[in-house]
DNA sequence: AGCACA
């Protein structure tokens, strides 16, 4: 047998040659149908490329989407979907909001005197003062080499993209140029007051500047949502785009 | 093929 049931799948045979944003924003906007998507994980050094970890927030959700999914194309080739062997952190961190993610600087002293008198102090270990000159060692692979915008290759190919834009009214609404700070239940507050309100759902993981969606029980209630909330001010310098998809 | 999360 394979591996045994996670809430995280682990996809691969994924299509390297589209950039890791863009690969994250499909893959969620792919599996978003099939329950909470909680994380995204892909990385693009070596030996990770072409895979990517999909955290759902419960188990039978991931199963569905995997069976749902599994042989697809994306990006012209196949998706790969298994359980991924081990937990993911935001899985961890969901169901104890006290786990800590093991440190790779310091792994585990074995030789560790557990005394109770440890103290759990929270500020301890608070990045505090930053990193002003330290220039982080570069690593020896290419991960932060992101050398993309290398598309444009061969003739317009356009793959499996779901994150355009249409012009035609739908029932799910794309929400883009979202602050950091944004999470489904702000996002739904925005949009709950629309006839037709189904929910909201913010894409994980993204920094900077967040992309969600928000669900209507019909592309007419949706327009509806869209015409007031499009250009909408969340924030001082942030304003927030509302598109059909 | 390859199972990470800073």
């Amino acid at each position: 047998m394979a591996t045994n049931p996670n809430t995280t799948l682990y996809i691969n045979n994924l299509n390297d040659k589209v950039n890791k944003e863009e690969l994250k924003s499909q893959l969620f906007a792919l599996f978003m149908t099939y329950g909470r998507v909680i994380d995204v994980v892909a990385q693009k050094g070596t030996k990770m490329r072409g895979q990517a970890f999909l955290v759902f927030s419960d188990l039978a959700e991931a199963t569905s989407a995997m069976r749902a999914c599994e042989g697809m194309l994306f990006y012209d080739k196949p998706l790969r979907i298994h359980y991924a062997k081990t937990k993911s952190h935001a899985a961890l961190r969901r169901e104890d909001p006290d786990f800590v993610p093991p440190n790779k600087a310091f792994p585990q002293s074995s030789s560790s005197h557990v005394n109770g008198t440890e103290k759990r102090s929270r500020e301890d270990d608070d990045m505090v003062g930053g990193r002003t000159a330290k220039r982080e060692k570069a690593e020896d692979d290419d991960e932060e080499m992101e050398m993309d915008e290398d598309d444009e290759g061969e003739g317009s190919k356009k793959a499996a993209s779901a994150t355009t834009a249409q012009d035609r009214p739908s029932a799910r609404l794309l929400c883009t140029n979202l602050p950091q700070e944004v999470t489904d239940d702000v996002l739904g507050v925005l949009f709950q007051q629309y006839k037709g309100f189904a929910s909201t759902q913010v894409a994980p993981n993204a920094t900077g500047t967040k992309t969600g969606y928000a669900f209507f029980d019909s592309p007419e209630l949706a327009s509806v949502a869209k015409e007031a909330l499009d250009g909408f001010t969340l924030k001082k310098g942030w304003k927030m785009g509302v598109s059909y998809t």
